[in-house]
RNA sequence: GGGCAGCUAGCUCAGUUGGUUAGAGCGCUACGUUCACACCGUAGAGGUCACAGGUUCGAAUCCUGUGCUGCCCACCA
């Protein structure tokens, strides 16, 4: 390499954007991120959890994506198979909302104007745009994501796995029809999931209402009185119920009160007492009409819906609970969660009074055509007018909302696909709980287990137009012997009776529609699949199922999923389920779940709070690196990440606090520089022309200056190259004898344990630990110490090749170390280095090929455990101490730090022969001349003294001395110490602890007593000296 | 209502099976720029480990309880 040219000096600065664009191009010409399967290589494999093309990228998903590069880079440098498999998901009802919303906005269109092809088209124009923008993100980020194999979940691909899937769990009989009440979105006339549906606490009412009973016979009350929050479902009722035993009820809630009673702090035992007197007065005033109400519904005996007039049965049933209001329950079976299963159980009609629009259809009689806040007013006005409204209460109600348009849900009954979970969630808590899949931490596996233990069917029709449309079919008005002839040999097609005299027939065949069965047409079934579903078969669907790809068979089972815990149950749990059934196999053997990303406030950072920090900006203003380390950093097992925002004044860069009432301000001025600036909020034209404040957090500013410090260290070495031949580094042997200085022996042994424990910390996922050691290490003991020491030797040509070869040893392993947190500066330097430093092999480096081009397929280092070596690691300890202790007195005394001040040191024969080859480095590092060392040295009379780990340290000081200023810091000192011993004295008087202790304990304490005394005496001594000379 | 987690320096967080004087980064104070780096260096100040009991020779760490914060699940005629 020596015919190589002198490379230009580096800029003082790290420049992130010109860096992020070189490293990027280099990667992608190299295509180092690509896997492709072959043979008696071991795989590592993570797919992507698919971000939802509804938007841009937020810190949590750059911390989701941080995570899986840091796991896939580290990997792919350990040499394994490594792929990182990226996509996007088409994110159902959320996409389609917010493409109806803008439709609406912008050309005042409802889906209805638009049509279904039409607004699926649109949709997909929508997605191409921002699943650019999100691979760009990605990519900005820094990820290794195989980019020749993106995947989406709605791509031809995966909806063939789709199809495919569920077409074998219809022919295995897992999806069943049901109705089921669904969360009914009025406004944007589609039903919506559980998780899109936010309560929010309304102002309401509590009617009570009397119901006659028709031809009460003597003895028997002559009405029941029910309450609701709802009255217009009334129009709905099928049922009044009662509770079958109310008495035997009774009881049991009172047991059931003792209990909790007993088991209560004393300031709540009043208010179950008071609980407990209500259950009294029910029992005294209540239970006897309940029992013959009871009796009644035995009987089958009817009250009179009011208003309507229609006759509906008592039941008996459970839910009705006779501690609770008057006892008894109206049951609208179409409009209530809790009704539907009671109408379940009792055979009731479940009459739905609802159109899709959310007015009431003709079920509702008189009251047709109103809308719900209409009717339910009129409702009330007729009760009251109809002498049928006891009383009416005020009460605060939770009241469901849709979290897409913001109306309030109404419970509506719909028929629905569902897929059986009694028999598919087995496996899957089986793969939990043996281990074959392992959540970390460990504890996430609890609700991973409870929800699945429920097996409750997994509703997965959706009444939307965006998604994979379910492959059924329904046919009317055939046989059976039909439809075997239609379909004959066709082991694409299965078909189940509709219990009503017609057939669904479910195929994989997109094209069935155009045929007809004995002239009857088939008519698919207007609903998509939930767009979980597509997500369950993400792990097997990338990698190509149902074909026999060869990258199915290299990359599945998966290694790793990273995710957050929100999803555990709706995405986690359904790939387990649905991977098992796919494929026989488990999608993944490990579940790493990060923590989530909050504000100041602990509050979930997201957009329409306007709390969040865009990662562009980060990675704009600090670097991709910097966003990467500091995500890293915070990457613990068992908290949130809490980070404080700021905003940054685009005119003069001052920070900002973002505070709950600025956040969602459009424009800030700066109490600085006094200028405006918008956020985003901003609309109105005038704000929209101010310069745009970023959200930013200081947090990210480690990671910005640990980059520049990689790369001034980077400067440091290169700039010390010229002349050096370089060539592998493989054959030097830092434990070898004598000849090798301690700092090198120090260095080499500090490589090897930082490499093991960071690459221990990176196997058990604990990220912010490997984040701390490099930085530690990389700051504190490669440049603070060891860069500093090799300063004397670089200017020795007798000396200087061994200490560039040990710098450059030093800086490759960091940068190879640091690579998968922060690719960027990384890969920049290595390529600094390429051109300066030449071929530059370390031991773990393959000697037969040349250095990688790339530090992304770079060998992960693997020092040898014979570098280890503990001795070395404490005498450059006791080497840093001295000098600290000098650097300390200095500072003390104010002395200027050019001056050079005499120092002495007495140490034991063994320590000082261990530092004699520190000698000059003492020196350099101190700004000190050290004229004697061993065991018999003394201070002189103006010496200030230090004690560190059996050396005593005497700086001379004649020049220099504040004698009041030592004497407060060695009084300081002496009570220091002297608190200390007492403390140890006593815990070794004390009987107890010599007894029970362990004997290694107590030596130890008695050991530590003996310095501390030592040390009191000699700062005692001291202090004595400089009092004496103070008069 | 059930469950989980957290409470450690002004802020954000570490603290490995209980064992010296509880650490880091940022911020703060003082001093220092011909020296790889002021996105820096040296030194310093700053903590009753939420609270109350208990176990132990010894508790930030283990147990019980309390308070506050956040999250998940269920439910609310």
């Amino acid at each position: 390499m020596d015919d190589q040219p002198t490379p230009p000096e580096l800029p003082k600065q790290y420049d992130h954007k010109a860096a992020q664009a070189r490293c990027r191009a280099l990667w992608d010409a190299g295509r180092y991120w690509h896997a492709e399967p072959a043979a008696g290589r071991v795989p590592f494999s993570i797919v992507i959890p698919p971000p939802n093309v509804t938007g841009a990228l937020h810190l949590g998903h750059a911390l989701n994506n941080t995570l899986q590069d840091l796991l896939v880079r580290t990997r792919r440098m350990q040499g394994f198979l490594t792929l990182w498999m990226p996509g996007t998901d088409h994110a159902g009802i959320a996409t389609q909302a917010v493409v109806e919303r803008r439709l609406l906005e912008e050309e005042k269109q409802s889906r209805h104007d638009l049509g279904r092809e039409n607004l699926v088209g649109r949709i997909w124009a929508w997605k191409e745009q921002y699943e650019k923008r999100i691979l760009g993100q990605l990519r900005d980020l820094g990820a290794s994501c195989d980019w020749d194999r993106v995947r989406f979940t709605l791509d031809d691909q995966c909806a063939a796995a789709v199809r495919e899937a569920f077409f074998r769990l219809f022919s295995k009989g897992l999806v069943r029809r049901g109705k089921r009440l669904v969360n009914w979105d009025t406004f944007l006339q589609t039903a919506v999931s559980d998780d899109e549906v936010f309560h929010e606490e309304v102002k309401g009412h509590f009617w009570h209402i009397r119901y006659d009973v028709i031809d009460p016979r003597p003895g028997e009350p002559e009405s029941v009185t029910v309450a609701t929050t709802r009255p217009e479902t009334l129009l709905g009722d099928t049922a009044v119920a009662v509770h079958p035993a109310p008495a035997a009820a009774l009881d049991a809630a009172e047991e059931a009160l003792r209990a909790k009673r007993a088991a209560a702090p004393a300031k709540e035992q009043a208010a179950i007492d008071r609980e407990l007197e209500d259950v009294a007065a029910r029992r005294r005033d209540l239970l006897a009409g309940l029992d013959r109400l009871a009796a009644m519904a035995r009987d089958g005996r009817e009250v009179r819906l009011p208003l309507l007039g229609r006759p509906i049965p008592l039941v008996a049933d459970e839910w009705a609970k006779p501690e609770m209001g008057s006892g008894c329950v109206k049951i609208t079976p179409a409009h209530d969660p809790n009704d539907y299963e009671v109408g379940t159980r009792r055979g009731l009609p479940m009459l739905n009074i609802l159109n899709p629009d959310g007015t009431l259809n003709a079920a509702a009689g008189p009251y047709a055509g109103l809308t719900i806040q209409k009717a339910r007013t009129k409702v009330v006005a007729d009760l009251e007018a109809a002498g049928q409204l006891v009383r009416v209460e005020d009460r605060v109600i939770e009241l469901a909302h849709s979290d897409r348009s913001k109306t309030p849900i109404e419970p509506y009954l719909a028929d629905q696909w569902f897929i059986r979970m009694d028999e598919l969630a087995q496996p899957a808590l089986d793969a939990v709980t043996a281990g074959r899949v392992r959540i970390v931490p460990d504890r996430y596996a609890r609700s991973y287990l409870d929800w699945l233990s429920e097996k409750r069917d997994w509703p997965v029709s959706r009444q939307l137009w965006w998604g994979h449309r379910i492959p059924i079919w329904h046919v009317e008005g055939v046989t059976e012997a039909e439809l075997e002839k239609a379909f004959a040999g066709r082991d694409t097609v299965a078909w189940r009776s509709d219990d009503g005299g017609g057939w669904f027939v479910c195929s994989t065949d997109e094209s069935l529609g155009l045929e007809a069965v004995g002239g009857r047409p088939l008519v698919r079934d207007p609903d998509v699949l939930d767009t979980w579903f597509s997500s369950a078969l993400w792990p097997h669907s990338t990698l190509g199922w149902p074909a026999r790809t060869a990258e199915l068979a290299a990359f599945y089972p998966t290694s790793t999923l990273v995710t957050s815990r929100d999803i555990i149950t709706l995405w986690v749990a359904r790939m387990v389920i649905m991977g098992i059934f796919d494929t026989g196999e488990i999608p993944f053997h490990e579940v790493y779940i990060h923590p989530k990303i909050l504000d100041r406030y602990g509050e979930t950072m997201s957009k329409s709070k306007g709390n969040g920090v865009d990662p562009l900006d980060v990675i704009d203003t600090l670097g991709a690196d910097a966003l990467r380390f500091a995500l890293t950093s915070m990457a613990t097992e068992t908290q949130d990440v809490r980070m404080p925002v700021e905003f940054q004044c685009p005119g003069c860069g001052h920070l900002i606090e973002q505070t709950v009432q600025n956040r969602v301000r459009p424009r800030i001025d700066c109490p600085k520089c006094g200028k405006p600036f918008r956020t985003q909020w901003a609309s109105a034209e005038a704000d929209l022309a101010l310069p745009r404040g970023p959200a930013v957090s200081e947090r990210f500013e480690s990671g910005r200056n640990f980059s520049n410090k990689l790369w001034n260290a980077t400067r440091f070495v290169l700039m010390n190259l010229e002349g050096f031949a370089g060539g592998p580094l493989g054959g030097f042997d830092p434990a070898a004898g004598a000849g090798v200085p301690l700092e090198d022996r120090w260095l080499a042994s500090r490589l090897a344990s930082v490499s093991r424990e960071v690459t221990a910390a990176i196997d058990q996922y604990r990220f912010a630990e490997a984040a701390r050691q490099l930085y530690a290490f990389a700051w504190d003991e490669f440049c603070s110490a060891y860069l500093e020491l090799c300063k004397a030797r670089l200017a020795d040509p007798a000396r200087r090749d061994q200490a560039r070869t040990m710098l450059l040893a030093g800086l490759d392993t960091i940068l190879r170390l640091v690579h998968p947190m922060m690719p960027f500066v990384t890969e920049e330097i290595w390529q600094h280095l390429r051109t300066a430093a030449g071929d530059r092999r370390m031991p773990w480096d393959d000697p037969a090929a040349p250095l990688a081009e790339s530090l992304m397929v770079a060998r992960w280092p693997q020092p040898p455990e014979a570098w280890i070596d503990p001795r070395t690691e404490t005498q450059f300890g006791t080497f840093l101490g001295v000098v600290g202790a000098i650097r300390e007195i200095r500072a003390r005394q104010n002395v200027p730090p050019k001056t050079r001040v005499a120092v002495a040191i007495r140490a034991p024969r063994e320590q000082a022969d261990l530092l004699a080859p520190m000698h000059a480095s003492i020196e350099s590092m101190a700004a000190a001349n050290l004229t004697a060392m061993g065991p018999d040295v003394a201070g002189t009379a103006a010496a200030a003294t230090a004690s560190v780990l059996g050396c005593d340290v005497f700086v001379d000081l004649a020049e220099f001395v504040d004698v009041d200023a030592e004497i407060v810091r060695l009084t300081k000192e002496v009570e220091k110490t002297e608190g200390f011993i007492r403390a140890k004295q006593a815990k070794l008087a004390d009987a107890n602890f010599a007894a029970r202790a362990p004997e290694a304990v107590v030596a130890k304490e008695r050991a530590q007593l003996a310095e501390l005394e030592d040390k009191l005496a000699k700062t005692a001594t001291s202090l004595a000296d400089f009092r004496s000379r103070k008069r």
